[in-house]
DNA sequence: GTCTATAACCCGATAGAC
DNA sequence: GTCTATCGGGTTATAGAC
């Protein structure tokens, strides 16, 4: 079994996600980790610093709990673009359209957060996007030059927090998948854009 | 003067856009309104039916309170689906990126709202969703045959949302303005895919 | 309609035994 | 390290005078 610990931990994460930060209190974040209410104290001395190791969580586990399922079996970095997104669409069928993204919850949640919570909130975005910026390094050569890859890599992000957030809203997964398809068209005129440019790539 | 409803429901309003809505009290939305805090329960027997009212306001106010501010003067109807996003932009700057959507805000902030609280959201985005789709419409010609505006019409919300919560979690402008970017090259890529089309249209 | 007072409850955090 | 017990403060909502 987990270091008590590392339970409380995973105990926060879940129920951060599931109910948010203000709502879950001390003594569930116990119960679920099968410890007591007072024995948190003992690794945490503030009920901030267990989101804050949540946080880290998310941050240090971005490649296991996320990337890597969500890319298991796709190679192709465009592909892992819309893998991914697809991957949230599932966690929202599995869900009842209940799922939110973790930290867009939180994000949102907490109005004016310690500036040490805002910045492992951001670090966290950060992460995604760099994983995004990095797909569209590999595939480069594919899409048009002068192409801001940056920027685009925002973009994906700014679709996916939305799409979640209006799917949950509805519950419906009807205007994810209609954000989805409108980046779809968008890349595929990039791409397509790119492959009649032809000649010296660099 | 107006009217305490009127009052508590505007104090309200401005109190859970700032602050969200549990860490709002009864009394400060009294005392914000110049009333007592029992006073609001004359009016509304729970806090839940003071979020209905603060929702119904935003909905019935979309026009005048949302879209003719960012819209005066601007007549073109793919200037003012930009012009919306403008709009949103200013009021991050107003307030050193602290903004957030308010409606956007309450849908993460609440987990698991009450089905009437939850529908009274999902009204607000979708009504935002129609101005967009209104544009666009007027804007036909101008776009692709074919092109599927309901979707790009929810992309454009994805997009504001997204935008507005990368940007007030970094405390920065920069992925607002990135997103932004990305989406006006779509536009962009839109509009001159029809230009080129030529030909008949209906 | 508006006010004061307070009931009833819950939470984060602490104290201290073991 | 883990437990029980509890403090201190804040919240929604109610009761009832005016």
């Amino acid at each position: 079994m987990a270091s008590t610990r590392d339970r409380l931990v995973i105990a926060a994460l879940r129920l951060f996600a599931e109910r948010g930060y203000q709502t879950t209190t001390i003594a569930e974040i116990g119960r679920e980790a099968q410890a007591n209410a007072g024995s948190v104290y003992f690794f945490f001395p503030t009920k901030q610093q267990i989101l804050l190791a949540v946080l880290d969580r998310y941050h240090d586990g971005i490649e296991e709990m996320l990337l890597a399922p969500a890319w298991a079996g796709v190679g192709d970095p465009i592909e892992r673009v819309f893998a991914l997104l697809e991957h949230y669409r599932g966690l929202l069928v599995e869900s009842g359209c209940a799922y939110g993204c973790p930290i867009g919850s939180l994000a949102l949640e907490l109005h004016e957060p310690d500036p040490v919570v805002r910045e492992k909130l951001a670090a966290n975005f950060e992460a995604w996007t760099r994983a995004i910026e990095a797909c569209l390094g590999e595939a480069r050569e594919r899409l048009p030059q002068g192409l801001d890859r940056r920027d685009l890599s925002v973009f994906v992000l700014t679709t996916m927090e939305g799409a979640v957030m209006l799917a949950r809203t509805s519950r419906s997964t009807a205007p994810f998948e209609a954000a989805v398809r409108a980046l779809r068209d968008h890349f595929d005129r990039l791409l397509r854009e790119a492959s009649t440019q032809g000649g010296e790539r660099r």
